[in-house]
DNA sequence: TTTAGTGCAAACACTTTGCAAGATA
DNA sequence: TATCTTGCAAAGTGTTTGCACTAAA
């Protein structure tokens, strides 16, 4: 049951080429995990990866998803996100971007940089510098 | 041994009628974390709440602290914190504000709601409304 | 004297780790 | 062959819960 690439995704070859370049060897499970998580802007906690490898062929052992999770965000393939949540969500969008969050469902809607600018903006404590900024958005339904 | 309490701290019977303003019943125990806690702007985890208690008299057990520092939560006197931590932490500043983290030590320091001011902020996806915004700022020691 | 709070230990959810077997360069 | 990867199960955190006991209104 080899399913065509959703749009937007890359193929396997493109996929193994870019674990590669961020230094991954590139092997049958983590190409697994990566077509999962890297093939399109996503947010998935190590269950929903898991999940989604069960439900496309045999499933991948809970350690190999986090040694695998982890070392994607090592090397810069993947964001932590842990975001008012009791667990550790995974964003493949690696670049400069905040988030909306539902309340209700706990979902995260991707919020690009530009579209939030400050006015103003603190000093840092003497001595220290900026190294990121981490913005969340929460919204609910309106009643 | 009697500490004298800190500067700005309050009186135990100010604190006591804090917590029966907010509808929560003034034990022994709930008075203690309250001094730790709610006598200053802090920003505790409950490990840390239970070091400073097992450090000034009999120590509470895990569960009461818990269940003690959810009930201040639900009744408005801590406002739990959990963007990028693995733990909770529970901050008595209830007042809306937002943060610095010094991403070498996980200290948090407090930033006045004022000291931020956004010039442009997105609109919420359709049929949503904004329920809170969380901004932490990310600094290290200068190089 | 009824309702609420406490503490212990066990349960829980999420994540990491030790180690033996298997895959890869 | 030397090294890295995988998976199982066990251990580790942080947090919650069931339940008997105690304290408060």
């Amino acid at each position: 049951m080899k399913a065509s690439v959703a749009a937007g995704a890359r193929s396997d070859a493109a996929i193994g080429e870019r674990l590669r370049a961020h230094g991954v060897r590139s092997t049958a499970p983590r190409l697994r995990i990566a077509r999962v998580l890297l093939a399109a802007p996503r947010h998935l906690d190590a269950e929903q990866v898991a999940e989604a490898l069960r439900g496309s062929g045999a499933p991948i052992s809970k350690a190999t998803i986090y040694n695998t999770l982890n070392l994607f965000v090592e090397r810069g393939l993947l964001r932590p996100l842990t975001v008012g949540m009791s667990k550790t969500c995974f964003d493949s969008n690696t670049s400069a971007h905040f988030h909306f969050r539902d309340e209700h469902t706990g979902a995260l809607i991707d919020l690009p940089a530009p579209d939030v600018q400050f006015a103003h903006l603190p000093e840092p404590p003497p001595g220290m510098e900026v190294a990121g900024i981490d913005l969340l958005i929460r919204v609910r339904r309106r009643r």
